[in-house]
RNA sequence: CCCCCUGUAGCUCAACGGAUAGAGCAGCGCUCUUCUAAGGCGUUGAUAGGGGUUCGAUUCCUCUCGGGGGGACCA
């Protein structure tokens, strides 16, 4: 990476001018500003306390022995003390031109080699349809993946289902009163229908009379002990849930799940941590629940067994880590709404207790909620948007659209989904992802400005370029002058894998996006300012061929690592 | 009561402690005899308030005032 490589240069540069610096924190950035160069570095403030010298002074004397090093044609110190620098662009040609080689491979780097990381998302509950609140796990999750396995690493996918605990003693007590049964023509009609209508009664009667909350916990408990007829239930209800959890990730465009390890599968495993939770005294007895106390760390109580003997989320999440922990990962990633960091503090202080290795290795990659505009979902209030309205919709709207402006296109039913999926994704993924999100629909499947479509609408154009050019031209011996937008433009694709380094660094798809979303502002200004399949000069024509070859390739790629698909034609 | 997040343009969002705080939408004015106008160009417009740390603060600390979320033997 070229960023590195200056870095490098630079550091060394400081050493043989001022002797021993030290490790001076400082940094090398493509500066907002594309006046300002391709990229530019503080490091002479960052030096101007330790070597007591006004900061511009160490950036010209640096400048001076900088302007010998063949990677820049230009080094410029700039007030109040940064270093500019421009990259040589026979030099940027002749690396751009490296990476189109293998443009499936563009943007890939090895710097995950020989690691894997467990990213768990798109956690559904079971009997539940998914909706527009589930959304933002999985893609983000999915992204995550993705630029994971971009950047070499080997990388675990793990949906950790919803499939123990209470509510399934409320779905039962419900199931098992209406006199139904798995085999219930009018229950295989529609089941999730049926089982959604029988947890919304349910919980409303619970909500009345609190002995039949009771009643529920024991279905759990009957469940949970291994009561036969309750398990049988239980297992329908994964069963035909899993189906569709496979489905909805199949219209999501998710990469496939490498682990489906629901909450269940940790069953076995629970009763061994309540005794070491016991035997290192983290755990204490109270009313016949197992309980520890993290009021020192203002966490209140975390409850790992509850007085009727039924196991909670909590030690199964403790289940969990005991897991992965023997797996060895090199990190484990939890992309969860942020509305769950109190349970996952005190899954933390309990883990570590116990002597699980959470700390470090694992990370909760958390995400703001998201609201409609009259406030907070809810299937109480019966205000949930379904995924696969949210699609049907996206796919619609997408439809009408084409069907408007490019009447003559081919496959118009699968770009129109592509273009659909990529206006919800973008939406999410564009934003920080620690942000709350107000869903609105005139929002999240918009066509035009900063959205999914217009990045694809941009390499569409791109593509259809390369499709009327034919041949690649090769590149002239003596390069043209070029424009600074081209310019620009091709430094800017250079530093692709600094876009995807930084993106994973702090696990934010947006920082990716908004590259992209940059990148395509220029790339639409060039295709509007810089003819090419007319331009007469052959040399100009070839390098601007080249940047449209090397555009397309890294919106492509970008895209794909979003999750997005990137139509030849739209 | 305790904990966490948050306050940037009319609206929705960006901005590793750096240079003139960026976009999109909405508004206004241009732009299809040229490679896809889902585009391009121009224009109006913002860091809630007070202290502090720093060469430099939207960013870090602190207080005030707003907004949201969490703290169930739910998940």
């Amino acid at each position: 990476m070229i960023r590195e490589d200056i870095r490098k240069i630079v550091r060394n540069a400081a050493e043989k001018k001022f002797g021993n610096i030290g490790e001076p924190v400082f940094t090398v950035e493509v500066p907002e500003n594309s006046e300002h160069g391709d990229y530019s570095t503080n490091i002479a403030m960052a030096l101007a306390r330790t070597i007591k010298k006004n900061p511009l002074e160490i950036a010209a004397l640096l400048t001076e022995s900088l302007k010998a090093e063949k990677l820049f044609s230009s080094v410029a110190a700039a007030p109040p003390g940064f270093i500019n620098f421009r990259l040589n662009e026979v030099n940027l040609l002749s690396e751009i031109q490296k990476k189109l080689k293998n443009k499936k491979a563009f943007g890939k780097t090895n710097v995950g080699k020989g690691k894997t990381v467990l990213v768990e998302y798109f956690q559904l509950n079971i009997a539940k349809r998914p909706h527009v609140g589930h959304l933002r796990s999985a893609v983000i999750g999915d992204a995550l993946k993705r630029v994971l396995l971009l950047s070499g690493y080997k990388a675990v996918s793990d949906t950790h289902v919803g499939d123990w605990g209470t509510q399934f003693g409320i779905l039962l007590l419900g199931f098992k009163e209406a006199g139904m049964s798995v085999k219930d023509k009018k229950v295989l009609a529609d089941p999730f229908g049926v089982l959604e209508e029988l947890y919304i009664k349910e919980n409303e009667k619970i909500e009345a009379d609190s002995d039949r909350r009771e009643k529920a916990k024991l279905e759990f408990a009957k469940l949970e002990k291994g009561d036969r007829e309750n398990r049988k239930i239980w297992k329908w209800m994964v069963d035909i849930s899993m189906k569709n959890l496979e489905t909805s990730a199949h219209h999501l465009g998710l990469l496939k799940f490498d682990e489906h390890k629901g909450e269940s599968s940790y069953e076995k495993d629970m009763p061994g941590i309540v005794a070491l939770a016991f035997t290192k005294r983290v755990a204490i007895k109270k009313d016949g629940a197992a309980i520890v106390d993290l009021s020192d760390e203002k966490l209140d109580e975390a409850v790992l067994v509850k007085s009727d003997g039924a196991s909670t989320y909590l030690l199964r999440d403790l289940a969990t880590i005991q897991y992965r922990e023997k797996k060895k990962y090199f990190k484990n990633l939890y992309v969860v709404d942020v509305r769950q960091q109190h349970h996952f503090r005190q899954v933390h202080f309990v883990a570590a207790s116990l002597g699980f290795n959470f700390e470090g290795e694992s990370r909760l990659v958390e995400f703001g909620a998201m609201t409609l505009p009259e406030g907070k979902m809810s299937t109480r209030k019966g205000n949930i948007i379904s995924l696969e309205s949210l699609l049907k919709e996206a796919g619609e709207r997408a439809l009408k659209v084409i069907k408007e402006k490019n009447p003559e296109l081919k496959n118009m039913g699968s770009v129109a989904g592509a273009v659909g999926l990529g206006a919800i994704k973008y939406f999410d993924l564009s934003r920080n992802r620690k942000s709350d999100i107000v869903f609105r629909w005139e929002d999240a499947l918009a066509f035009e400005g900063n959205t999914g479509p217009y990045l694809q609408y941009t390499h569409a154009r791109l593509k259809s370029i390369l499709r009327k050019a034919k041949k690649t031209v090769k590149l002239p011996k003596n390069i043209p002058v070029l424009s600074d937008l081209e310019h620009e433009i091709l430094s800017r694709i250079l530093s692709f894998e600094e876009a995807i380094e930084d993106s994973l660094a702090s696990y934010a798809p947006n920082i990716l996006a908004n590259y992209l979303h940059s990148l395509a502002q220029n790339v639409n200004e060039f295709y509007h300012s810089h003819p090419v399949l007319n331009e007469p000069d052959e040399g100009k024509k070839a390098v601007r061929l080249m940047l449209v070859e090397s555009s397309t390739t890294a919106l492509k790629q970008g895209l794909w690592c979003l999750g997005i698909v990137a139509p030849e034609e739209m």
